[in-house]
DNA sequence: CGGATAATTTAGGATAGCCTAATTATCTCG
DNA sequence: CGAGATAATTAGGCTATCCTAAATTATCCG
């Protein structure tokens, strides 16, 4: 079994890798993740979904409750911490290394997460020096597939007058990363929260000197750290 | 048919692109390359080559002519040109900045030249100082597709009494690498030629100080400049 | 020139992935 | 509870890429 998973974890293909991190990112907890969620993850179709995800359980990557969605099992999610630790490590070098900013990394990852060997992604760790995190803030995984998911609030949920520090920026959009980036956010920053809307969750915060309001959407991309969380 | 070669270009599959990149290697110079030799140097079946070379000369890569051979249309040349030069690229990458010695490389190089983008080739090709030839000697072709490749002599055909200097290592088994570094071969190293049997190519040669007898395989994996050569 | 041999192509088939259209299951709400 | 809305699956197809076995073409030699 141990040496049918090595084989087999050899030979996955670049669909099965991101499908298996896809539904790993719908929920890096263990509940199950839908059809549909995936479909439009990975902006295919539900019945593509469908046929991947039958041909997954029977490989063993994950578990299938007909109409109900599907959940990793643990090879799958080995599988899929492994792709996460790749693409982050990736992500990681490039801008250390080859001048890559934080919104173009996302897409040159994608592909070469599926590309480079085991001795070169810990190669490239080596270089960085074992980081844990990458450049939106996103914790690394370690080799043997444990990852530390710290406590975050997004800056919308954020109460008046508190004081943050943005810890990740969920977002892979390189237009939304350079708006995000062009009001000084970036992970490691301070920010204070110095108004709230009575809808539409709009806040007004203040960063580096300089006051913006942030919508709804960017106030969940902006993941922090309270002095409470842990 | 600009835009056309632009767009078709951009989705090249790495099937496609190994195809192109072995036609290319099997003859630089354009004389048609066999359906066999395509197969042996790719391991696959020769209808495989059959079906694929057909399919690739619709779409304007090569021409072929039944039961004569196929050979490289200049879109086809460029093609796979620019995968030779990400493939070398790739490789003297590695092993500057990422601790890889000669014999592993192309393995790593062999998939990651189908992932990289265009701009991180040549991020890595200002990152080395924009090389001439990688680790082997090969020749590194330009971005515009132009390559020179210079004149060489196989160690074998190297005349009894002639000192002369390893250009190149047309060598990619990594056994074989190791055991060529192991004599002290590799690019830049002058040897000299003192004997050679009335059979079989045997020559040997001196480098380094030490004595070596070089059997026919391996005299025409390295490729030297004779003082005459340009 | 004609047959043996080697090289190549054709025939037929498999697998992985993806799609659209049609069908079925589940959920929600009056 | 049952009908309509929504989500998911099944049915049926397509392309790329590979394979083995059978047929065909080229070549070489007596
Ligand atoms: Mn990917
Ligand atoms: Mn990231
Ligand atoms: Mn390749
Ligand atoms: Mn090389």
């Amino acid at each position: 079994m141990s040496v049918n998973a090595a084989i087999a974890s050899e030979s996955l293909t670049r669909s099965v890798e991101d499908y298996l991190k896809a539904i790993y990112q719908l929920s890096p907890e263990g509940r199950p993740a839908s059809t549909s969620e995936i479909a439009h993850l990975l902006a295919l179709s539900p019945p593509s979904v469908t046929g991947m995800v039958k041909r997954l359980s029977e490989h063993g990557l994950l578990e299938h409750v007909p109409y109900r969605g599907v959940q990793l099992t643990d090879e799958g999610r080995r599988a899929a911490l492994r792709m996460v630790r790749r693409h982050r490590l990736i992500e990681a070098y490039l801008v250390e290394f080859l001048g890559y900013s934080w919104d173009t990394v996302h897409e040159e990852a994608e592909r070469l997460e599926h590309a480079v060997s085991d001795t070169m992604v810990e190669r490239m760790a080596t270089a960085l020096g074992n980081p844990v995190v990458d450049p939106h803030g996103d914790p690394i995984p370690t080799v043997d597939g444990s990852i530390h998911e710290p406590a975050c609030t997004a800056l919308s949920d954020v109460p008046v007058g508190e004081t943050v520090e943005i810890h990740r920026v969920h977002e892979s959009q390189p237009e939304r990363l350079r708006y995000i980036a062009s009001l000084g956010l970036r992970p490691g920053v301070r920010v204070r929260v110095l108004d709230r809307q009575p809808f539409d969750d709009l806040v007004t915060i203040e960063v580096g000197g300089d006051q913006h309001v942030i919508g709804r959407e960017l106030g969940h991309v902006l993941q922090c750290a309270r002095e409470g969380d842990q």
